[in-house]
DNA sequence: ACATAATAGTTCAAACATGAACATTAAGCA
DNA sequence: TGCTTAATGTTCATGTTTGAACTATTATGT
């Protein structure tokens, strides 16, 4: 029995995928040089375009979009809060939750960084077709779903 | 002038992308638990890999494949080097740069982290019909390479 | 040849992410 | 009602990643 079983590198998915996570990779990377003018970094980016999306949400259910712990989030807002671009106030009725919420200044730094991510994604999809571009995002959500029982 | 410009929600490209990296990122925590047994996590896999691929490669070039810096190399080797993975030996014409290559043990256990790795991308992948996966791969390594320039 | 540049690798401190253990509060149920 | 279980957020110790400063070696240019 041969321990050098069919390789990977001969295989297109496997290869396929390793362009994939390469290309995430990269624009993540190129993404925190962007955005460093801002001094912000792109995972304080994430927080702040779900709070914009889902005002009020709890500290629990970020992480959960973010896909990482709660106590990420624990150590990551206070930063923000610090620089007063989000609040955090109690819930009435849960006591243990924490709601939070986009400030004005966060709102208005927000949209300066998207323009920055917005730019930035044009240009890296810009070699793709609408149709292709479609098509990948509906592949890559199904992938997401199929890893979640997985 | 309206602060708020055109939302990337509204953006397909924007979406699509955001799909992008979820699903890499789900992917990685999932490989990272699935290596787990093996006592390895993705970034060594990485280390394995190339050195397989590209025996005698210096830790220089190693930094460039995995697009990483050259202190996280110097960092991460040792591990590998003590489990008696792979090898350093000081190159003959340049003694600045050392030669990496791997063991025997290190090229067995890699063979046995690719099955759990193929394994994870061929379920992610199984949703895809063979030409979309080319497309996909495809259209990542074009994205690779314009963001180089960026 | 010799001074200057560039390169390979290391060290170190700081930033960051992670998971387990914990305190507080809420829900489920006898 | 009480008792047990679950959920939210925090703390802390650990491991990882990063970039800047450093040493040693090689290339370059005059």
């Amino acid at each position: 029995m041969n321990i050098k079983q069919e390789l990977p590198w001969d295989n297109p998915r496997f290869r396929n995928w390793v362009a994939v996570a390469r290309a995430c990779h990269v624009l993540e990377r190129t993404l925190a040089v962007k955005l460093a003018p801002l001094d912000l970094k792109p995972a304080q980016l994430d927080v702040l375009m779900n709070l914009y999306r889902h005002p009020g949400m709890s500290q629990h259910d970020l992480a959960r979009k973010l896909l990482v712990g709660r106590s990420n989030i624990t150590m990551l807002l206070p930063q923000l809060e610090a620089r007063g671009l989000l609040r955090r106030a109690g819930d009435e009725k849960d006591k243990r939750v924490l709601r939070l919420n986009l400030t004005e200044a966060g709102e208005a730094l927000l949209m300066r960084a998207l323009k920055v991510h917005m730019a930035l994604i044009e240009k890296a999809m810009s070699q793709s077709t609408q149709e292709q571009c479609d098509m990948i995002g509906e592949q890559m959500r199904k992938i997401a779903e199929v890893l979640k029982e997985a």
